[in-house]
DNA sequence: AAAAAACGCTAACAAGTGTTAGTCAATTTT
DNA sequence: AAAATTGACTAACACTTGTTAGCGTTTTTT
């Protein structure tokens, strides 16, 4: 029943969608064929839905295992017992973790969401409006607490996002700046400003 | 010979590229067909081709026009007289005003230059390294007169331009927060960091 | 008024799209 | 060993893609 093959530890179903997280990164998600994954996945197109339903599912399991691994670790933080700003850094400090070694997957949630199909589309946007709102609600108290600068917590959120989110325009460069420096950097930078 | 058509004062292809941009970012360049683009226009798909040469040169034209202004004008804040923060800044707060009331334009040119053709596609990346690379050097400069934090000047200039381009994901929620509002919230923010 | 250019249209092209049907060998389950 | 499932294959479908050819009308230039 339970099929189990190629190379790893991992169902082709599996296999397949690592090819096309690497394949819809570098094409978008429009632009990369069900057959030029094929190839990748050393297979006909057509034998690919012996494994899928359509090619949208495929990025439907991306985008949504993406949300929930954020999800999940919000939730672990938000009960924690830390200050404001360390539940802030901690959260940022997972981003860039997860950019680093689930670049593909991540990528693909902060960029190709939008050719999601309904409904999963309007499911997506509102899991990722809950996100957004709680971590501002972690600056807001942070700000009450006296931890923060008084600044809009939507567009602290928005700044934090955006700067993780753009590590990707760095991959290429990874030999000058190693990971960890990476992130202490954007720690620093993203908690204290770049003002002397 | 010169052929001034349309609504306002703009030629067809003005417009052509106008609603493509908008086009183009709703759907990505890929999904969007030129039948689509032909419909907004309120023309036939070949009719197009009296004005534009094909679907890519829309996007040059797009993706060129915008890296123009933006190396322009960082030719212009380099030989200022100002403080490198205030460079930065003036900087920052051009890349906002230009993403608030160039929308479209600046989000293609950030996010479909991957669909350009070469060498136009060579082209366009090295522009853009070297607009990095020079923001970079002003920021280096910043941190040698004590004026910055000691921070790696290629991660900060990440974190800025992926900032101020994550705003497209604030365009719906104009309504609560005000184009100043939004500006100096994040210039506080990019300068001064989060923590008090 | 004549010549030329601009620009809309329809029809068609070759290529590529996601996906389904049906067949057959290999593998797993009974 | 028999039966059932898995999963690969080839062919084909219905449709969309960007783009060109060619025709005819309107607009501009001479």
């Amino acid at each position: 029943m339970a099929k189990i093959q190629s190379k790893k530890n991992s169902t082709k179903k599996e296999v397949i969608i690592e090819k096309a997280s690497k394949l819809f990164r570098e094409k978008g998600f429009g632009a990369a064929s069900m057959r030029d994954l094929a190839e990748h996945v050393g297979v006909e197109a057509a034998s690919l839905y012996n494994h899928i339903q359509s090619k949208a599912e495929i990025l439907q399991t991306i985008c949504f295992k993406v949300a929930n691994e954020f999800m999940t670790n919000l939730e672990q933080v938000e009960v924690s017992n830390q200050s404001t700003l360390k539940k802030m850094e901690s959260i940022i400090r997972l981003h860039i973790r997860m950019m680093l070694d689930q670049y593909e997957y991540i990528y693909i949630a902060d960029h190709e969401w939008r050719h999601l199909p309904e409904p999963y589309l309007s499911n997506f946007l509102n899991q990722r409006r809950n996100y957004r709102k709680r971590l501002g609600d972690i600056i807001e108290e942070g700000i009450a607490k006296g931890e923060m600068k008084h600044i809009d917590p939507y567009v602290a959120v928005l700044i934090i996002l955006s700067a993780v989110s753009g590590i990707d325009s760095w991959q290429r460069s990874r030999k000058t700046t190693g990971a960890e420096a990476l992130e202490s950097n954007m720690v620093k930078y993203l908690i204290e400003g770049l003002k002397k």
